[in-house]
Formats: structure tokens, C-alpha cells, sequence
DNA sequence: CTGAAAGCGCTTACAG
DNA sequence: CTGAAAGCGCTTACAG
């Protein structure tokens, strides 16, 4: 019987004819094992909780599919858990016993979900977090990303340049201003904090932020959106003042999202692979499930993406 | 010991008094049964699979709320299954064994998966499928909501009025050309197929679609396509024309996706309460799974949402 | 490297 | 209505 089981679960001290003769006994038979068998005698669960409170459909979806993939290879299941608010953070394990947490942002730097994970010693691995240093999982450079956009924005002759920040909390947000603040001083250009507002990473976000930087006396003439739907509301302004994208605004997003091609004008973007950084998050998990030293952070590559939506600036606005 | 497990899984034969006293010492020593003994013993896995193939992940993502919603205030998890080919229907069965399945269209309506699920004896249900005899679960009257949607295309005295379908093996595709048509009759218009263009439900089709039917000699002047994709295409199409919605051009979609409230024009289009449908649809299993003849097909109600993608027919289309 | 025993924490008959 | 026994199908020590 121990014999078996080691062939099962892939452990050492088992001869090869023995192994061979196993696993030929097991396809004949079509045996299966029962995992509540192997989780109540094991006293673990095989199962991997991914916390959300993200508001983004598309987003979860392709944060769940990388997630799913990652698990399924390694017989783990997945257990979702929407997060109301994160002092619930213990209602997860009224419905799961996990052996780790993937943790999605903005949960990733939430210091009261981190304390309560720590607590309970329960290994988690963290998507986009902020905070990179001590943690494991998967990220891309936001605020290389988010230079590259607005340096080519520069380079298109805009000398003001607005931001539209994402929702407080995310990781994100931080990065993406730090990208505006460094694309600014390499371009020469001074940083104005008037065109830096809030947002939320919504897409009625980008509408009242829009709205207020263009209210400016000396309103951008283009507008780095920290995501593709805050950008879809930044066009819904522009079209509401007259203003025509590109020709009077550049505006670009961040993300990639379905809408993005879709919108008009489709929209200059930043690509993420967040199925793929899910899958990686995914992996390091389960790596430091089996041994609390493993895992790692592992960096993602991005891609630019030009569309329509971004072009020269106006030529009376160069003149300043 | 069967006394205390009859008043955790809500069994009869309990004293008042005794049940009181088992449920204060619960709570007391703060216990919850272990789910793993639990299925062990029972032998069942208390699991539902939401098995899905559909490519919209905001649809997905409501659906996952409300099946989970459901199953999670009856101790079922769910367990996600995209079914890559319906001919893999039976890869569910290598990471779990569940006590019932979701089905989402369009699997629903597809002969093999039905089968499988029937040569299994495992019960399921069904969200908006084609055939709602013989099927429990949730739907709301596709056909119904088209007709209406046509119907006021129609009163604005539109007369050649296009359609762009869904994707093959949708019910929903379906029933909203049933719904196209009633609302022509009901309109005393005449019903050209020329008109009536194929589709897939995806924004690309859209495009694809509505270049076909303004390319016609005679071109319709509103065009109602099969959801809020495919009606963002149209849009995307009519711009490239030079076409201004909804001055030269109606449009209207379906399903109130985010999109629809974003893009410019805002759509017309309907609201399914997807989330609330596949909770209802969730129940309808729990309730067959405790019973094989318990269950049923619910109807709910969808709600027309009045935008800006719809106006009255050109003057002078109204004059031929 | 392999086998026999004990036990994971419940549910299911079954006896009272 | 309640209790004692057996068993669900594995894994974990432990002996050889």
C-alpha cells in the first residue's frame, strides 16, 4: 500500500520495475484516486484560494484562467473568494481550508489581509502586489511601461501631459505615476500637479477626470489614462466638449482590454499577460506550498501597443 | 454522534431541546465539520461544476457570481470547467466528481454534452438554453425582448430594419430572430432575408455584418444586432462609413454588457440579470440533486434600456 | 525498498 | 429519538 502511494505522489524509494509495475496495474484498472480520501488521511486540502476584490470582469476572468491552469497541472483546486471588505478576509476559510492564497490587487499591499495570512502561516503569492520585495509571484515593470507611453507622447511634440491615476491601493497606480514623473524629466518637461487627478481605475473616472483637466486654462493636450476603461471615459468627454481624438487630444490607456480595440478611436495601450502572470503567481505558490523557501518574484515583459488614439500635438500648442 | 450529524445537515428526527443544545455547543467550541470526512463519508463531493465555453468574460464573470452566490449558502463549491471541445466533456470528471453541473450556453443545447451528462445520471441545469422542456434552470423571453426592441425601431418609422445574428448553437440566437420576425409582422413589414446576416456574437462580427447589409442597394436604416458586441462592430463599421449614429444609421444591441453604457453612442439594448439567472438557475440544481423529480425552468424578467444609439428613420428612406 | 496497522473525521446502516 | 459499530479510501508513522 505505501508502496503505491509513493508512486502516486511522485516520492522517492521505489524501485523502477516496482513503479512500472504500478502504474500498469493503475491505466489497466482505470484507478483513479479519491481526493477526499487522500485530503482527510493527507489533513490538506489541495485546494489554492484566489482572494479577489478587483471590479474588473475582464481582469478576474484572465487572472482565473492562468490561475485554473497553473492548479489543474499540479492537482490542486481552485477555490474563489470574493473579498467584501478585507476585514472578512477570515470568512475564506469558512468555506476552505486552503493550502495557499493567490492574492489579486489590490489585497496584494492590504496590510490587514497580509497580517491575517501571516498569522495562520498559510503560504500566498501576490499579483502586481506594490511592495515586490518579500513576496512572491509575478509582476511587469508599470512604471517602465508607463514612461515608454508617455516619453512617446513627448516625442509627438505634447509638452503638457495629464494623468488620470488609478484606484488608491493598487499597486498600479503608484507605479504608473512614478512612469509619468521619470517619461516627464527625461523628455525636459517640468511636472505640473495640476494635471495629475484622481481616479479609479472606472471608466466614469476617467469622464470627471477628463473633465477637470480640460477645464485647465492651459488644458494637456494629451491624457495618459492608468487604464483602458478610464481612457473610455476620457474619450466620452472629449466627444461631450467637440474635442476630436487624436486630432485635438491624444489619449492613451493602460491594459489592453477588449474595448480598447473596440472603442473609436481604438486606443494606444500597454499589453499585459495577465493569464500568463496568473499561471507564474500560480506556480511560485505552489512551489513555496511544498517548501517555505521556495518561490520567487518573477518579472513579466509588456508590450506596447499603438492605435489610434494617440497622435502629433496641435500645432498651436507647440507654439507656447 | 448521529443525533449531532442530523442537526448539522438539517435531518428530522431531532428534539427541540436537543438540537438547541448541540447548536450552542457548536458555537461554543467554535467547531465546523471537517469537508473532506464529510465527502469521504457521504460519498458525495458537495461540488457543483460550472462548466462553460463561452468566450465573453463579462458574461462569465456574472454567471460565476451567482453560481457561487447559490452554492456557497447551500455548502456546495464550485468547481470551473471550461470545456475546451464538448467532445472533452468528460475531462469534468478527472477533477472532480461532482454532485451536479451548470450547464451555460451554448453547451446547453449541445447533443453530446447532454448525453454525457445523461448516460452519468447526473443531474444538471441549464441557463438559457434553446429548449426549455424537459430542462430546469432560468431564461428570460430572448424572443419577447427582441420583438419589443424591433418593434420600437419600427414606431420610429424605420422600414428596412437589419439583423445580425448570434453564434450558431446559442438559443439565444434563436429566439431573437423569432423575435425579429414577430415584431416585422406585428409592424406590417415585410420580411426580406436579405437583410438577416450571420454572426458570432463578437464585436468582429459586428463589423463584418454591418458592412454586408450598408453595402446592400437598398440598405436598412437601423440595424439590431445580437448583443452589445456585435452592436459595438456595427458602430465601428458605420464610423468607417462616415455614417453618424444614430442620425444616418440605428443600432441597437443586447445584453447591457459595460460596453453598451461606454462606447459612443451609448446603446440601446437589454438588460438580463445574469447574475440573479444564474443563481436562480444554481438553486434549481441544488433543490434536483436533493430530489430527481424536484426543480424547474424560471422565468425572469429583462428590462429595455432606451440609450442614445437609437433615433427616428432618415427622411428620406421614409419617403420610398 | 515493502508491508501491516492505525487513524484522518465524518456518515451510514442498525439496534435499541 | 439516541448510541455504538463499521467503514469511506487514502496517508502516516513504524517495523522489517
Amino acid at each position: 500500500m505505501k508502496t503505491v502511494s509513493r508512486v502516486i505522489n511522485g516520492e522517492p524509494s521505489v524501485r523502477e520495475g516496482t513503479r512500472t509495475r504500478v502504474v500498469t496495474a493503475m491505466e489497466k484498472l482505470n484507478y483513479r484516486p479519491d481526493p477526499s480520501a487522500r485530503r482527510l488521511a493527507g489533513q490538506r486540502s489541495y485546494e489554492i484560494v484566489l482572494a479577489y476584490n478587483n471590479p474588473s470582469r475582464n481582469y478576474l476572468m484572465d487572472v482565473v484562467s492562468g490561475v485554473l491552469a497553473a492548479s489543474r497541472s499540479h492537482h490542486y483546486n481552485l477555490v474563489l473568494s470574493p473579498i467584501t471588505s478585507p476585514r472578512d478576509i477570515d470568512e475564506i476559510f469558512v468555506h476552505a481550508h486552503p493550502d495557499g492564497v493567490v492574492l489579486t490587487p489590490p489585497l496584494t499591499d492590504d496590510p490587514v489581509v497580509v497580517a491575517a495570512l501571516n498569522r495562520r502561516r498559510l503560504p500566498y503569492a501576490c499579483l502586481s502586489p506594490h511592495d515586490r520585495k518579500a513576496r512572491i509571484g509575478a509582476y511587469i515593470d508599470d512604471a517602465a511601461a508607463a514612461r515608454d507611453l508617455v516619453l512617446a507622447l513627448a516625442r509627438l511634440g505634447h509638452r503638457r501631459i495629464g494623468h488620470i491615476r488609478g484606484a488608491r491601493g493598487h499597486g498600479a497606480r503608484e507605479w504608473r505615476l512614478v512612469g509619468y514623473k521619470q517619461a516627464l524629466r527625461d523628455a525636459g518637461l517640468p511636472y505640473d500637479p495640476s494635471l495629475v487627478v484622481d481616479g479609479e481605475f472606472l471608466f466614469e473616472s476617467g469622464v470627471q477626470g477628463a473633465r477637470k483637466l480640460l477645464a485647465l486654462k492651459q488644458p494637456p493636450t494629451a491624457i495618459f489614462a492608468a487604464n483602458d476603461d478610464t481612457a473610455a471615459g476620457v474619450l466620452r468627454a472629449a466627444a461631450e466638449l467637440g474635442l476630436c481624438v487624436p486630432r485635438d487630444l491624444s489619449v492613451c490607456g493602460f491594459d489592453d482590454t477588449p474595448v480598447a480595440g473596440q472603442i473609436l478611436p481604438a486606443l494606444t495601450t500597454v499589453q499585459q499577460p495577465i493569464t500568463e502572470m496568473a499561471r507564474i503567481t500560480t506556480l511560485q505558490l505552489i512551489e513555496r506550498i511544498r517548501d517555505p523557501k521556495a518561490g520567487a518574484m518573477e518579472r513579466i515583459d509588456y508590450r506596447l501597443i499603438q492605435r489610434e488614439s494617440v497622435g502629433p500635438a496641435p500645432a498651436n500648442s507647440r507654439r507656447r
